[in-house]
DNA sequence: GTTATGTAGTGGGATAAAGTGGGATATAAA
DNA sequence: TTTATATCCCACTTTATCCCACTACATAAC
């Protein structure tokens, strides 16, 4: 179960280490895409692969499935864990969610979010804001 | 599996290298075809087969799959990969997907998108905007 | 409390490889 | 023959990868 916030640096060659936290459940292989909200998702690769057979059974024939895997197959890079805890960005993943130095890690139980440190101090307030509505839709879901 | 995306040069002999990472995947002989969304499809010699086949088993009377199968088939070209891991490109393909220098390649699950760089752009950023739609067609597929 | 020991997170240098450009040779057309 | 186009080969530049080192904070031992 991956869960907990980190807040970790990418550095100049784009390396972003992994807290340790998270390390045994990611494995040695990961594979990150474009998520959603102007984040990233970090899959464990077993993880990955079912995402990836759901992608692929869309018909590439209609416009809008085509445009949804194209975003997140092609928004997609397989990487290795390396000795150091160590995963790559590459640039084209670090632009889409504006990453510079500080990024922060944040667990949701079966992926790992990495985010701009301050885009995600800013959706925090704006999802407390929203805490009441929040809570009667837990409510509703029998969730509390 | 293809995935990710990248961006190369295709130079003034209409050569365009191939990353890496789609190297082994794709092996020596690859298809390119006009694709949807003004785009080039590449196609591993293997999965063009498949593809290949299926287009020709389309109802030939129906004016629209005849169009379709005549579109992909007639603009197919059979290459080799060179020894620097690179491909050639026609120019009349080049001409249909606008080719200049800077080109984009997108791996989608089984083929390559070769793709003008601000084309990818461009398109992109309208995906981006139907992120919602796009979130909620993921929930529907039980992968987030 | 002070001193070892260990580990997480970070940074940097050396080496290897990827991507790209250009010349020389071969092949085909005018 | 001349011109043009394609193929092969080599070389350069930049980027990535590997390996080692430093610091900070923790826990354990004295």
């Amino acid at each position: 179960m991956l869960i907990g916030e980190y807040l970790h640096t990418l550095d100049s060659k784009k390396r972003l280490s992994l807290p340790t936290k998270f390390r045994k459940e990611v494995g040695r292989k990961v594979v990150i895409t474009r998520g959603l909200d102007q984040c990233l998702f970090m899959f464990p690769l077993s993880t990955w692969k079912g995402i990836a057979s759901k992608l692929q059974q869309l018909p590439f024939g209609q416009a809008d499935t085509r445009g949804m895997s194209r975003f997140i197959l092609a928004g997609a890079v397989e990487t290795e864990v390396d000795t150091a805890g160590r995963i790559l960005i590459p640039d084209f993943l670090k632009e889409f969610a504006d990453l510079r130095s500080r990024v922060v890690l944040a667990g949701v139980s079966d992926r790992v979010e990495i985010w701009n440190d301050k885009t995600w101090e800013e959706y925090k307030r704006r999802i407390e804001k929203g805490a009441e509505g929040m809570a009667q839709t837990l409510g509703d879901l029998g969730i509390l």
